[in-house]
DNA sequence: GTAAGAGTGTCACATATGTTACACTCTTAT
DNA sequence: ATAAGAGTGTAACATATGTGACACTCTTAC
């Protein structure tokens, strides 16, 4: 077990024995599910800290009337919902449920604020993963805050050069991308021919020349 | 000093004399500052933690065109950018300038996490705070990922009935409101209009009685 | 009481995006 | 080499939302 801890972003930079002492000296349960398990449900209080171990799990947003809108899945080894374990809302934001067997650490929420206390490491680790999530959803807003088409793409392609180039390296599809933005697929693709007509620039399967950088710009600015 | 501390969130719990104690006892600065000055520019690294004491601070984002985009206030006493000063960019994402003339507490990054570990009920704090950051942001995206103002409208009624009644009260007004969906005002109001001829809600000046809670209901689900 | 301004309802029209469909190209497994 | 499937470009049409304008109501200050 405390190999695979030692991977996880939780107990990086420790080494076995570390975290082993630091396990060991402290209430905790290992728990086993199985494949289909729910592990938890959307609204349920956090009342522990809970570490992926091994297998996979799901998580499934719920609306009001009972169908799944997003769904994430999480792989090993993971801490699950960290940004839900403090703050005012600590309950979950979604249904938890097993793709596969699997093993979870279970610590709860008192012995956990007193691991932070007792390994600074550990503490800033933690700190460093819900701030990660902070930023990850604040550039996301950020992202989802741009209206028109044009102006997603012009952000993107503006936060992805090739420092010190004018391409752009596509890493996903156009199907993906679409997904990404929020917007249907050939409305995704008439934006770019009409950016490719404009001269703005020109796209190719696997990366994007920037022709007229200025052109770009002028987009997100109104 | 120790006085306007105690009301914020961070040292929620501890008298003045701790405060102080445990301020006193470790690296800090007082920094003051005037109208119109500039704190920090979008970009810069984070490396100290700072809490407004005195005085009313702006974030403004600029885009690449050096407009700006969306802008904040903030009043005192409370941290400026909690999410920002762990975390894998650690960066401002704002241009922060002063309001009015003011004062900050500054204590860089590695004290404050010295700060973390030697009070718990700091800790808990500091995590109740970024943590509660993370729970807004979801929030918000939850929200926007709804298309149509059909679904905001919905989802924010179902979300604010006050419990036991068909009655939402509203706080703002549609033009606040609007603003909040990321939609124009008059498209908030056919939208609404709509919803009223199908009888699905009763919309007042101050509050929305909910006629057909399943229509409502099944609006969010595709 | 009255004037001014904010809030609201509504309209005609412009625009952006979604939907569905199809053809074409590229990649990959066999 | 070929077939199958994914990725892409494009079109016609449907729909949702934005824009700008105007009238009306409500609130508030004087």
């Amino acid at each position: 077990m405390f190999e695979i801890l030692k991977l996880s972003p939780l107990f990086l930079g420790l080494n076995t024995q570390e975290i082993n002492s630091l396990i060991n000296n402290r209430l905790h349960q290992i728990r086993n599910f199985s494949t289909n398990e729910i592990l938890a449900f959307s609204g349920e209080k956090v009342e522990k800290a809970m570490i992926l171990l091994e297998g996979r799990l799901r998580g499934e947003m719920i609306d009001f009337a009972g169908n799944s809108l997003k769904i994430e899945e999480m792989e090993s080894p993971q801490m699950i919902a960290p940004a839900f374990l403090y703050g005012p809302q600590s309950f979950f934001p979604v249904n938890l449920s097993a793709l596969s067997n699997g093993k979870i650490l279970i610590i709860y929420k008192k012995e956990f604020t007193q691991l932070l206390s007792d390994d600074q490491r550990i503490l800033n680790n933690f700190l460093n993963i819900v701030a990660g999530k902070a930023q990850f959803l604040s550039q996301k807003i950020t992202f989802l805050s741009f209206k028109t088409i044009r102006e997603k793409i012009a952000y993107y392609l503006l936060n992805n050069i090739r420092s010190g180039t004018m391409i752009v390296l596509l890493n996903q599809s156009q199907r993906a991308m679409a997904e990404m933005f929020g917007v249907a697929r050939p409305s995704l693709a008439r934006s770019i021919g009409e950016l490719e007509e404009e001269m703005a620039i020109h796209w190719e399967r696997n990366q994007v020349e920037i022709i007229n950088l200025q052109l770009l710009k002028s987009i997100l600015g109104r």
